[in-house]
RNA sequence: GGUCUCAUCGUCUAACGGUUAGGACACCAGGUUUUCAUCCUGGCAAUCGGAGUUCGAUUCUCCGUGAGAUCACCA
């Protein structure tokens, strides 16, 4: 075995990226980082029939755009390529043909009726299917048009993994598994093997479902004469109803689709990561670099986890938060209004300035600027819908914006000057500032909230304060 | 049904066998900020059940119960 740590990916192309297929790739990725080792993607495209024109290419996107980026693969190479299973035929061949000619390996002589009824025939007697009770005592040499099966040794086994800890099983679950199918692709569970013994793969890090069948892979190894790797096994990620592993059914989204909502692949990292580890301190909010250096396996917790949007959109205001202005506005380019599209970086940023503490989300980002950037329609029910403002009439309210407008028409346009200006003006109308500032930000902006009045008054500049308060007395 | 695994607030979780069982999200109530969001303070809220070991059990053991995974020519 390699003595720098190996870890790899190997998703079957048959779908989107989810996060649980996420949260498998990002602790190999962190245990490969914070090993100085390297982080492999090997596609698993053994089923012709499940596979799913563009997933591949959907699969390495979505880890490019975690920044899970891997050191070899299909499209980039390494010194173990080809890095799809359906290019390595010919090796899964070749390690067949060691059993075969150790008579660890015969063809499967069978029918699908044959098989089907004792399938049945186990079903009817509450037993567990094994194939082993049907072995053939003479099987017909393997011309490769029948499934190849391991002659398998059924035995107990203890292994330790990483994240479960020290796991056994009787005898009675190893099976003369299935290698080769008909259609001259190697089973996942044969080819997997192989690929990781040549890639030198150190850890395997997969989900709970693999684990029933593990005893079955110690058998090969033990058959094939080869040392296995570190094993680890992540519990699973459940959905929102919380008892099930969470699938495509159950509404599994696409991580993808996180990242178009506005959330932060670096939140994502943070929250998937979260979601079954912590590194035993109360911090919660995690820099990718963080995650590297403070993971590590024995702190994985052995059951599944629900993923809450809720607790996701909180950790993404707070990394959000963590951005710097040039940071933000470079990764929201995508996210401002239409109506922003003639502004000027420097004003654009300025608005970002004021508005970062209150996103959760990126996409929240037109809900909270339109109005800098298009007039916005009056609408004097919010008027009348604020509990203070409603005790005034319309024209005294109209008296107060005019007077408003005469201070701020002579006012110097700075954040500080501008609020002199509004105390002044406290002053000489004698309002309170519930009154007098809430009007003054629903006639410039008409929007349920907005930052700070004398902010939000410069953001938007001397000009057009003064014509929307117009506007609005009009 | 067989096999395997798991089990702390609604959710994510912390706790060398000794803590008033801690934190975070959500929720509720106050407070600050002109408003909203943010922010601050406080509140609500959990060891699945039963035996056993022990001076002492969330923690170790056993038995239940519940949940999940798996039992494919899918991965």
């Amino acid at each position: 075995m390699s003595d720098v740590v190996r870890t790899r990916f190997a998703p079957s192309p048959t779908g989107f990226m989810h996060v649980g297929g996420v949260r498998t790739a990002l602790f190999a990725w962190l245990l490969a980082r914070q090993n100085n080792g390297q982080f492999i993607l090997r596609l698993e495209d053994t089923d012709q029939k499940r596979e799913v024109e563009g997933s591949a290419e959907h699969l390495m996107s979505a880890l490019h755009a975690l920044g899970l980026n891997y050191n070899e693969g299909p499209d980039i190479g390494g010194p173990f390529a080809p890095y799809k299973q359906s290019e390595r035929l010919d090796h899964y061949k070749a390690w067949a043909q060691k059993l075969i000619d150790a008579g660890r390996a015969y063809a499967d002589p069978y029918t699908q009726a044959e098989l089907d009824s004792f399938r049945e025939q186990a079903r009817t007697e509450k037993k567990a299917f094994l194939f082993r009770d049907h072995r053939p005592e003479n099987p017909p040499v393997w011309d490769g048009s029948t499934p190849l099966r391991l002659k398998s040794d059924p035995k107990a086994y203890t292994w330790h993994d990483e994240v479960m800890g020290d796991l056994s099983t009787g005898p009675d679950v190893i099976d003369d598994i299935i290698l080769i199918k008909s259609d001259g692709f190697p089973t996942y569970n044969f080819a997997h093997i192989i690929d990781d013994v040549e890639m030198e793969i150190t850890h395997i890090i997969r989900g709970q479902e693999f684990i029933a069948s593990q005893p079955n892979y110690l058998n090969i190894y033990e058959a094939l004469g080869i040392e296995r790797p570190i094993l680890a096994t992540m519990p699973h990620i459940l959905g929102d109803a919380g008892t099930k592993k969470l699938g495509k059914r159950d509404g599994a989204k696409d991580v993808l689709d996180y990242l178009k909502e506005g959330y932060l692949p670096e939140t994502m990292l943070n929250f998937i990561a979260s979601l079954g580890w912590n590194d035993g301190t109360e911090q919660e909010i995690f820099t990718v670099d963080e995650l590297i250096a403070k993971f590590s396996l024995d702190r994985v917790q052995h059951s599944g986890a629900r993923f809450d949007e809720k607790r996701l959109e909180w950790m993404n205001g707070q990394h959000i938060r963590l951005l710097s202005i040039d940071d933000l506005y470079t990764r929201i380019a995508d996210f401002w209004p239409a109506s922003a599209v003639n502004a000027t970086e420097e004003h654009k940023k300025e608005i970002l300035t004021l508005v970062q503490d209150r996103m959760k989300t990126l996409a929240d980002l037109p809900m909270l600027t339109e109005y800098f950037f298009a007039d916005p329609t009056s609408d004097w029910t919010m008027v009348d819908d604020n509990k203070q403002l409603s005790k005034f009439s319309k024209d005294e309210l109209k008296e107060l914006l005019r007077h408003a407008i005469d201070a701020l028409k002579d006012s110097e346009f700075t954040p500080n000057a501008i609020q002199e200006t509004l105390n002044t003006l406290l002053e000489t109308t004698g309002q309170k500032p519930g009154i007098l500032f809430s009007l003054i930000r629903l006639a410039v902006s008409w929007a349920p909230f907005s930052p700070a009045l004398n902010d939000t008054l410069n953001a938007l500049g001397k000009d057009t304060v003064i014509q929307r308060l117009q506007t609005a007395i009009a």
